[in-house]
DNA sequence: CTGAAAGCGCTAACAC
DNA sequence: GTGTTAGCGCTTTCAG
């Protein structure tokens, strides 16, 4: 094998082989109809020069594109990975791949991210959550780019739209707590960024008022949350006050972080103290006492919304909508 | 603002504020000269149009790209999501992106990634690890595409490489396993796919024997380990050898599985058994015992590769492999 | 300061 | 079966 580091085109290979540029073109699109001799010739010699085809030369001359662009808030939060797992395996399947970018939570730099990403002419683009700014949002109605909005469901999606309903499962969780006889709560969490916990936040705090209970939740936190966090969280929050019935915790790492402080201090869970995480991710469930949450479907809104984007780009009908629901686990630390 | 689908191209945006395409293309990438007026006179045409640049058309033209192709084999370890943070916060202050390929551990499906990444001519591709095909070497060795290898360091990367030595870290773990007192060793994790792993684990295993101690490995996962896996594989070890004085993790999530396991069957840390995780994240620090680990520096491992590939490309002078060593942390569960 | 011509590497559409 | 022509939408180069 001879290679140089000359990049090869479509033309090297066709000299090489004796034959034009568009049946080596067939060939390696197996697009056509090649005769099987030159197609041999053709792909050894496409092998000896180790060519790699360009496809950004590809891409221009049909305007179609394998890249399913994807945004999301962040790569440290299970759910967020476990969505990508999703997408990825529905795009792998069909020979697309998904080019990440990462918002750190910003409507700032989600817009920053869409634009670069559009000048890509990706075959879709999923975007995490339905808020965007306005410049975000006038880039993604007026393009032809199928578009998916995920984890929450709107009712009114730019184009599509795969989650559950974040203030129903808040109320959920909260129904069942008050219901098993807690009264003073307290939450430990981070809304800040995090549209969706915010919502089940306002869900909670609604459903526990409503029932005459009390929620206490003084400081929440400045970041995303995290063991750390959580563990901190619940420490400081008991300082103040001491005499909680349950804590609701703004995602289950938070949760697993406060269940961690319980164990370490000796606070009996959930005797003196209920504990309640949210997404009902695989490590929540392995901790001494499996955590009480709400199960959501991650990886199927991922392959659901990616496979949304396939069957718009062949033209099948689809469902633009999907409520994905979710489920409440009853763990043992309530 | 008026929009309708159809894409804008360079020449409507040229005809609507009555200059060249030329212009306007100076006027995008700030490059040249224009004069004020006709500058003005563009932006507002491209606001008005909501033109978004086609990448594919400039960097055919150029043969520039701003993507780096990122290979790891999960996101569901954190320890590949650190690296990503790390790379993609360094490629973004420069305007470059990350598009990242999941190979599943798997060097098959690296192989496709690789080729399929490489047909967009990315700026720079970054590979986890120093173990591929040989098709995956011979494209790889082959371009003029900066590659970094990153995780492990090689003395004889193909092109660059940032990394640590995962044998010398087995050793020192293990070593102060035994210097602490311990004898009896057992394991818990995967090696299957992970050489990195299988790396540290042969060199507990020289280690421990060289030592006249004894390791029990009885059996390995057959998957990428998780807290459930780490609380099941220490329960099934310790039904088959009870006396083990200490265990080895394939890493800190398993091994917070473990320490999981203990907890809920009362079995005292480090006194009855002690515990070694590795990596050092954040969440096998916030158990209720920190754990006993090697503190590894995935987010330096991605920036610095990610700088290399910068450096590269503006012709900067590099050092091409970095050994980023690793520190003990002496946790509470030994 | 601005424009015209040529071409990046590929493929659609049409010949032969 | 295979080749030719004409672009895809942009940028480089060279004029003016």
């Amino acid at each position: 094998m001879t290679y140089n580091k000359k990049r090869k085109t479509l033309k090297d290979i066709a000299e090489a082989s004796g034959v034009s540029e568009m049946t080596v073109s067939r060939v390696l699109r197996e697009s056509g109809t090649v005769s099987n001799r030159t197609k041999e010739k053709v792909l050894a010699v496409v092998r000896e020069l180790g060519y790699v085809q360009n496809r950004m030369a590809g891409s221009l001359a049909t305007s179609r594109s394998n890249q399913v662009a994807v945004i999301i808030p962040s790569l440290s939060n299970h759910v967020f990975t476990e969505v990508m797992s999703g997408i990825s395996e529905a795009l792998d399947k069909e020979g697309y791949q998904a080019v990440v970018g990462i918002s750190d939570y910003s409507l700032v730099k989600e817009e920053e991210l869409v634009y670069s990403m559009m000048s890509w002419r990706p075959a879709g683009i999923i975007m995490t959550n339905i808020y965007h700014t306005q410049r975000t949002r006038n880039i993604l109605v007026n393009t032809d780019v199928p578009v998916v909005e995920i984890m929450n469901v709107s009712k009114n999606p730019i184009d599509m739209s795969v989650g559950f309903d974040h203030s129903e499962a808040g109320k959920l969780l909260a129904m069942h707590l008050i219901q098993k006889g807690y009264r003073k709560f307290g939450y430990v969490g981070w809304n800040k960024g995090d549209f969706s916990a915010s919502a089940r936040f306002e869900a909670i705090e609604t459903e526990v008022t409503k029932s005459n209970c009390t929620l206490y939740a003084p400081h929440l936190f400045e970041r995303p949350p995290t063991l750390a966090a959580g563990k901190i969280g619940l420490s400081k929050l008991m300082a103040v006050e001491p005499n909680l019935d349950a804590v609701f915790f703004s995602n289950d790492t938070a949760a697993s972080g406060g269940l961690m402080h319980c164990i370490e201090n000796n606070i009996i869970v959930p005797n003196q103290l209920a504990i309640a995480g949210f997404s009902g991710l695989e490590s929540g469930q392995n901790l001494p006492l499996p955590l009480t949450t709400i199960q959501t479907s991650r990886y199927e809104i991922g392959r659901r919304s990616a496979r949304n984007i396939l069957a718009r780009l062949s033209n099948m009908s689809l469902q633009r909508i999907w409520d994905m629901g979710f489920e409440l686990i009853e763990g043992q630390t309530s």
